[in-house]
DNA sequence: ATGGGGGCTCCAGTAGCTGGAGGGTCAAGG
DNA sequence: CCTTGACCCTCCAGCTACTGGAGCCCCCAT
């Protein structure tokens, strides 16, 4: 039937906020041609394209992978090992990630069980947190 | 003894980039008073804030929990349970940050074991990210 | 005097949106 | 025919926590 939609219904099929869609044409992610109103116009193509990039954002995908990922979606003669690799190396940074918060969630457990928690102005806490010496300590990961 | 440093000086001593103790003047966090010359000078007090700063930066507690810290830091009649209270709240993000990120993990590992990864088109990653529903999937968190 | 290694401020950019101002468009109801 | 309200449009600013660079000043050693 390829009816044509507004952004709003748009935003309604793709689960994405009308200002993300408008977002997303801005950084030539999917561009949707316009009616003569100016109102943005878009076909089955259009919506098919932002619910992809909707579930590859929700699968944590940069927008930089999405783009690469949506030509790849848009040839016909892609390798698969393409994609892969694109998936594998997010998969690596996912891990990296987990294990990072994993050592500050052992670090702030840590702390946390060691702080009396009352009115007293003791506080292992601050302490730690005043602590002079930064090479002494085990984990100490940046984070971004 | 109660030296003064300039802020390259300060940047060893408190592991932090010059830049970022800048900025950290730039928005009150910790503020250096300046010489004659105009240059940032730094007291055993400015350097003590500075490595209490980076200490709870590479917890992953926000510029605003640093804050909050900093004062209570500060306060000699502090109540830890305010200190605690922020530690455990901040706890809770990490739990739920890495929750959210096992999840993801789950669902990448099982698209990347099902992908052949050779040169032939067919790419069941493709497939799934281009599945027309999003109600019907278990899990899709949004990532921030 | 000159060269190099500091220091200074201000501006712009990163990722991925989100909110708001100020205005145009469209369909329904009075 | 006019108004109301729900849409739509663009442009600008702001969020987090920095980071990089330009263009300039300052201090010390040779």
């Amino acid at each position: 039937m390829d009816r044509e939609w507004n952004i709003g219904e748009a935003s309604k099929a793709a689960s994405l906020p009308v200002k993300t869609i408008r977002y997303y044409e801005e950084i030539g992610l999917v561009i949707a041609p316009r009616s003569e109103n100016g109102y943005r116009c878009y076909g089955d193509t259009e919506i098919h394209k932002l619910r992809f990039v909707q579930r590859a954002r929700s699968l944590g995908f940069s927008i930089e992978n999405c783009r690469t990922l949506l030509s790849l979606y848009d040839d016909k003669n892609r390798a698969s090992k393409d994609v892969k690799k694109i998936a594998e190396e997010h998969l690596r940074e996912v891990d990296a990630k987990i294990r990072e918060l994993q050592s500050l969630q052992e670090n702030l457990t840590h702390l946390v069980e060691h702080c009396a928690g009352d009115t007293r102005p003791d506080c292992p806490i601050i302490d730690d947190l005043s602590a002079p010496a930064i090479e002494a300590r085990k984990t100490n990961p940046r984070i971004h």
